[in-house]
DNA sequence: GGTGATCGCTACGCTCCCGTAGCGTTATGA
DNA sequence: TCATAACGCTACGGGAGCGTAGCGATCACC
């Protein structure tokens, strides 16, 4: 995917180009903090990147490819323990993904996609594609704690990935609301405390885990 | 908010007035909706509404101000049913919602607000304020539910609005996941049924699901 | 050390869109 | 009826950005 317009794929690349690319890369996605994706244009990111534009030009067809590869290019990867206890697992796991959505550049440049995502089955693939292993990784664990006892059996994974993700985007992004390790910690606990086997069912509230 | 350039507030206003400008933001919101912000243009905009451009810079200054008012003139009204069964209100009220996101011009218009309102605050505040007629008919759904003692006390109503909203919107827009209204059955039913206080029915963890 | 790939630079034509000005026409409201 | 407010139309200067072409200089690799 995002494969640059002539590369030679698993040859050895010209130092040359690799770097131009980088530094392109780079002031695409500052660009796209400081101004959005209208902000992204070829002349802007040669200006900013020192890259000369037909050099951009050679390694990107158009706006849409830069935009894709600098999009990409900011993926992260959120760790997830398993240290036998899920819920702090797991409430990590969202504390660390809710930072990055409100910090780093991956949360700053992936709005950018959303309105293009409508109507490029490309871009919407990409951000898409976005949380895939971030997905994986929260499946996983909740399938090794359903293996495990930990949690009831019978558990919709899915379902749950978008009960302890979604919360966390939609606040990021669309009701702009603050969270915070706290509220995430709330959010975890009152998806996860009903599913658990050991404790006793106390619902929510107050609870005070960890 | 959002107010026209030149308007009379609360006096009568002159009906060619009005007329081009729903003229103009029909043609505007059809714009978003097929090519994204990218294709909102007063150019594009005064040709596909018949509306001349001069026209059009009379009412709006600029095109962002038209897109700020595109935005908040598809701004939905989804309905709270109050029958004494918190659930099924809820899951009616959220099978709307996402059906809104998924049909209406309300759910293809909103992400090309979601890069924007990183940096402007204006528009910002509108992409949040779509949601508060939603939140608070939620809300004091919520609140009903615990003051009729359905739902148990001390409940976080905002957290809960995360949490049954969150979802749809994150599939929507972000995950890009399928929904329907059995998926948002069983979401609602995830979130809810471990608060209601009768609950003789349906214990998630009860004995075992399968 | 030679060769070919890559780069940076300048320049260009082109398109789209901006936002304004001027002017005649038409509909509104007093 | 009549003043005026709003309209549509045309035209314009200007800026931004696109994508390409041609060139000499430089760097990587054999």
């Amino acid at each position: 995917m995002v494969a640059s317009t002539v590369l030679p794929p698993t040859e050895h690349e010209d130092p040359r180009r690799a770097k131009s690319r980088s530094r392109a890369l780079t002031a695409a996605v500052e660009l796209l903090r400081e101004e959005g994706l209208q902000g992204l244009t070829i002349e802007a990111v040669a200006v900013r990147s020192g890259v000369a534009k037909t050099t951009i030009y050679r390694q990107f067809e158009n706006r849409d490819e830069l935009h894709l590869a600098a999009i990409s290019s900011v993926a992260c990867h959120v760790p997830m323990a398993d240290s036998g206890d899920l819920i702090s697992d797991v409430t990590e796991f969202c504390i660390g993904l809710d930072h990055k959505l409100r910090n780093g550049d991956f949360g700053a440049v992936l709005p950018t996609g959303f309105d293009g995502a409508e109507r490029s089955e490309t871009l919407a693939r990409m951000v898409h594609d976005t949380g895939l292993q971030r997905r994986a990784a929260l499946l996983e664990r909740l399938r090794s704690a359903e293996r495990d006892g930990e949690l009831i059996a019978g558990i919709d994974a899915d379902l749950l990935n978008s009960q302890l993700v979604g919360p966390l985007f939609y606040r990021r992004f669309i009701s702009r609301q603050p969270a915070g390790p706290e509220w995430v910690e709330r959010l975890v606990a009152a998806v996860l405390t009903p599913l658990v086997r050991s404790s006793s069912a106390v619902p929510v509230r107050g609870g005070r885990p960890r």
